[in-house]
DNA sequence: TACGCCTATATATAGCCGGT
DNA sequence: ACCGGCTATATATAGGCGTA
């Protein structure tokens, strides 16, 4: 018998270029992401408000008890100094930059992101099925010499590790960063969640 | 043989009463709301801010392009159609903007610095004279949110494998020596920028 | 006592399909 | 095309367990 199905398919964290899977998929993160935070205040009691734009820039929001009380209080609250912020972290930045390097210059976003174009994609998959130009990493390996592959790979582990250090760092000192990109699309509604006895009642939501 | 895990439990959707358990599994659920609302904004390209409370009353906020700017977009664009934000929210707001710190700001980069003046060296010899294009791993690290960091560490733990695996190969069949080229260009995943604050309050609650 | 990591399940969803 | 539904997988996570 045939599947009915090919089931779900993993797919890279990228912009989806197609218009309409754009779309749908919009739609259906969305309800998820609101039933999510809906399900963290009524689990957790917790605040939240949500708010967002679609590609078509339409505006959705949600909130407990509302995006209004949510929202007023994280303005007042972060109206007054931020005690919570490490100054030690600030004073170690500022001294920093004016080191031998200015990190601005190394940061050369426009190289990123075309490194993304040419190379983003091979991370998500795995080594065998890369394709010539996503080779990049494979065929050089085997140029070097013993020493410099040993190097590499030690280079490799403090990168790795230094990535680990900076995603804890972020996770403690603030909660949480994020990607970006931008562009449209439109948005769903709230439907009622097809389960059990569920007393998630998102105190707004618009559209 | 008995199981190692009783796997995830169904529960049902009402507060958590075991204290202990609530922070767990807040921590968890934050997490992934965050990590949602991350992929909404770089897979479909929205714009999304989510600012909430703890039950702690720990705040936590997520945005993109950045919270005050989707928040006030919010604010703006829907003072004027309808009436749903007190304009007393929009000054408060705004006043709050000149204050907020940038999560740019708030990152550490001794450690990445350290990184470079101890092992930046090696690299070089390895990699010669790569152009500042090419030296991707030397500052983006910052520049990736908390992610993108995961993907990036995994991605070097491959890359060291791979040449572990080269190393060993080319022990095993010809002893050492060999020619040596550049690791070519870069590897990176997406670009990234990082935004998001936290502070401290209490507060009351509205079932 | 709080975390981090792990495993077994509960959920979320990418493609697809048929009606509109 | 545009939804709403479905199915097969990809992910998110509730509990447990070992360790800082």
């Amino acid at each position: 018998m045939g599947r009915k199905s090919n089931g779900r398919k993993k797919m890279d964290m990228v912009k989806i270029q197609n218009e309409r899977n754009l779309q749908v998929t919009f739609s259906k993160r969305q309800f998820g992401l609101f039933k999510k935070a809906s399900e963290l205040c009524t689990l957790n009691g917790a605040e939240v408000a949500l708010v967002g734009f679609s590609p078509g820039n339409k505006v959705y929001s949600f909130g407990h008890p509302s995006v209004d009380l949510v929202i007023d209080r994280f303005v007042t609250e972060n109206s007054q100094p931020n005690i919570d912020v490490p100054n030690h972290l600030i004073e170690a930045h500022r001294n920093a930059n004016v080191r031998e390097v200015n990190m601005d210059e190394l940061i050369d976003k426009e190289g990123i992101l075309e490194m993304e174009r040419r190379h983003g994609k091979a991370l998500q998959r795995t080594w065998g099925d890369a394709t010539p130009d996503e080779r990049w990493w494979k065929a050089p390996i085997e140029n070097l010499n013993f020493f410099q592959l040993r190097e590499v790979a030690e280079a490799m582990e403090m990168i790795k590790k230094q990535c680990e250090i900076e995603a804890e760092h972020q996770q403690k000192v603030q909660g949480i960063a994020f990607p970006y990109r931008t562009l449209g699309s439109a948005l769903a509604p709230y439907g009622g969640a097809t389960e059990s006895s569920s007393n998630a009642r998102p105190s707004e939501f618009r559209g």
